[in-house]
RNA sequence: GGGGCUGUAGUAGAGUCGGUUACAACGCCGGCCUGUCACGCCGGAGGUCGCGGGUUCGAGUCCCGUCAGCCCCGCCA
């Protein structure tokens, strides 16, 4: 089907101005602008255009009165052709001024028109307004990245990759690349394989940082280290997780943990100075691991809110409700969310709130709604007038109140209570969007006890440094050792995350001792770490932000995907390339490959 | 690996108790319209109801399976 060639050349057309860019100011000049359709409205005799491009849209008015010529070419124009116009701005007619529009004062007196490109009906309308299911824009990215929308994102995406490079130069930071083919680390999560042509059998792992890379470039005197780079992590996706996703990446040397913050929390109050004019008071807020865990239940709080947990254990323990007497005795703990004002939840209410704590394990929520008559609840007639009057004291409970409780092990506790807060924060809606609450959380524990390998697992890193008042806990009770690492948490969202590093190889040996890697496989796996550190290794430390997370937060976005250009499905594939996708026969065979399954017909 | 939600013209939705030819909107095509701005008016085209199987005289609708997208648990040092 041969179609008529519309197009025109741009010739030596040059443009003056982005379509967004026109006002008031350039009222009576000629310009030249060149765009995407975004709507033509004929009314007959006069037609008008809006032209976009990525800084605004442009109302091009085209009379047939004045410039017959243009006006015949306008009637051929639709959605999404691309189109250079000359015209003059002028200031739009008494009355018809759109305060809507950031260009709404001018429009272009269009003389001369170009089509320098026709495009076919898109799938979807590339307004903003228009929901369009994930799938079908993923499948048309490129259409998609023209929305206004997502180009703001990206835009805003740039202007904090640029604030932050400017600011880390300001501060000493180089910028250095790590290798993106590396090697693979036991520890943490499950590596990206590439395999590799010239050494059959052997493979590449894709960087789930470059954790060891910037502590050999502070060993080789690089003093600051800094990189906006690509980890990848072959684990399953969330709404705010890719397999592939971005690090703003920091290392320094002759630094403590206070040092980093204070840089760090520095950088990111100008980056919402900059990208979204809020000032961001620093020092940040800092609380311990111990403090966050006992009134929120988690490492990651929303200080957005109150809704604080309470420990009831005391209390409770040895009473006549069997559920919380045993949890206590179990070595568990009962905790409480005093909800305010929240008595008028209905049953459905406190069924699905019930459901929500059963995802984190918890076996069930009790809860009492506070009337004018006391306690209005399934459990009151387990408990004596002493200790509904203690727990109601320990709660400051009103009436009117609803109090929910979860009493099980000290983390199932925790972690459904905590989220159940958070859960509760949302739909209350307490949780405002532009209200942004920054708090460090640190002195995490150094290791924890994983049950089912029986062995320790570093929570940070394996060469996080101990507390130096912790130093002779390795040697007598590991599992209380703090760590020198701390999180910046921004409205319930761990933003980023480091740690002051082992320097000295011997404590280094130890940590791998403590996490059962042997001598042999350390010396295996992270040889190279161990040898440099053998040779003048300075005291250094630093952290990683996810950019990704933090432009969401930015952009006030609900998915990570509409922040980055090309992101995956949860299935880990991306809808527009086909990848992941089959490969020749000849190429597994040039790298000493044999599938296990069978390609798809 | 597991739980949940969704899938109907290009897009996003409605579709009753299983019953005639699957609706109206936006978009698209054609016509009209000289100040609109999510322009308006008239007309038209456009459907593998995700896919496969089953129940039934009859399935968009009920059942089973499967695929895809999304949210979550596990996982993510």
């Amino acid at each position: 089907m041969e179609e008529q060639p519309l197009n025109d050349a741009l010739g030596n057309w040059k443009r003056t101005h982005y379509c967004g860019d026109i006002s008031s100011a350039d009222i009576g000049n000629e310009v030249c602008l060149m765009g995407w359709v975004q709507r033509r409205r004929d009314h007959g005799g006069l037609i008008f255009i809006y032209l976009r491009d990525r800084e605004g849209i442009a109302q091009l008015a085209l009379d047939p009165d004045r410039d017959p010529e243009a006006h015949e070419k306008a009637d051929k124009v639709r959605n999404e052709y691309v189109v250079a116009v000359k015209g003059t701005i002028s200031p739009r007619p008494e009355g018809t001024v759109n305060p809507k529009m950031k260009t709404g004062e001018v429009e272009v007196e269009v003389s001369e028109l170009r089509i320098l490109n026709v495009s076919k009906t898109p799938p979807f309308m590339l307004d903003d307004h228009v929901d369009v299911a994930e799938n079908i824009r993923l499948k048309h990215r490129y259409l998609d990245l023209r929305r206004p929308a997502l180009q703001k994102n990206m835009i805003l995406r740039h202007q904090v990759t640029k604030t932050v490079r400017n600011y880390l130069d300001e501060q000493g930071f180089l910028e250095i690349e790590t290798p993106v083919l590396t090697k693979s680390t036991p520890e943490g999560a499950r590596d990206y394989l590439v395999p590799s042509r010239v050494n059959g059998g052997n493979f590449f792992a894709l960087p789930q940082s470059p954790q060891l890379f910037k502590q050999l470039l502070m060993v080789s005197g690089y003093d600051r280290y800094c990189q906006i780079v690509k980890c990848f992590r072959d684990e399953d996706l969330r709404a705010d997780r890719q397999p592939e996703f971005t690090q703003i990446d920091c290392e320094m040397s002759f630094v403590d943990t206070n040092d980093v913050m204070t840089i760090m929390e520095n950088m990111i109050a100008r980056v919402f100075k900059e990208t979204i004019g809020v000032e961001v008071t620093a020092p940040m807020a800092r609380m311990t691991y111990a403090e966050a865990m006992d009134r929120f239940g988690v490492d990651n709080p929303d200080l957005r809110f109150d809704l604080e947990l309470t420990e009831l254990s005391s209390i409770v323990e040895g009473c006549g409700f069997k559920v919380f007497a045993d949890a206590v005795k179990n070595g568990g703990m009962v905790k409480a969310i005093n909800a305010k004002g929240c008595a008028t939840f209905s049953r459905k209410d406190l069924d699905d709130l019930t459901e929500f704590v059963k995802i984190y394990g918890a076996k069930g929520l009790a809860w009492v709604k506070m009337t004018e008559e006391g306690w209005q609840s399934p459990i009151a007639k387990f408990f004596t007038p002493e200790e509904l009057e203690k727990i109601n004291q320990a709660l400051d409970a009103q009436v009117g109140d609803l109090l929910m409780f979860v009493a099980d092990s000290t983390s199932i506790t925790n972690e459904s209570l905590g989220r159940l807060r958070g859960h509760l924060g949302q739909k209350l809606g307490l949780a405002k969007k532009d209200d942004y609450q920054f708090v460090w959380i640190t002195d995490f524990p150094l290791l924890e006890w994983d049950g089912e390998a029986k062995r320790h697992v570093a929570v940070h890193h394996p060469f996080t440094a101990p507390r130096d008042e912790d130093l002779a806990l390795l040697d007598t009770d590991p599992g209380k050792a703090c760590a020198k690492a701390y999180d910046l948490v921004l409205n319930g969202s761990e933003i980023g995350g480091g740690s002051i590093r082992i320097h000295d190889q011997s404590i280094q040996s130890k940590m791998f001792n403590l996490l059962g890697i042997g001598d042999e496989e350390a010396q295996e796996k992270f040889g190279f770490l161990l040898d440099a550190l053998e040779y003048g290794a300075p005291p250094h430390g630093g952290l990683a932000f996810g950019l990704d997370r933090l432009v969401m937060i930015l952009t006030g976005s609900d998915s990570i995907r509409d922040v980055i250009a090309f992101p995956k499905t949860q299935k880990a594939t991306c809808l527009l390339s086909g990848a992941p996708g089959e490969v020749d026969d000849k190429q597994l065979q040039e790298l000493s490959i044999r599938l296990r399954i069978r390609k798809k017909e």
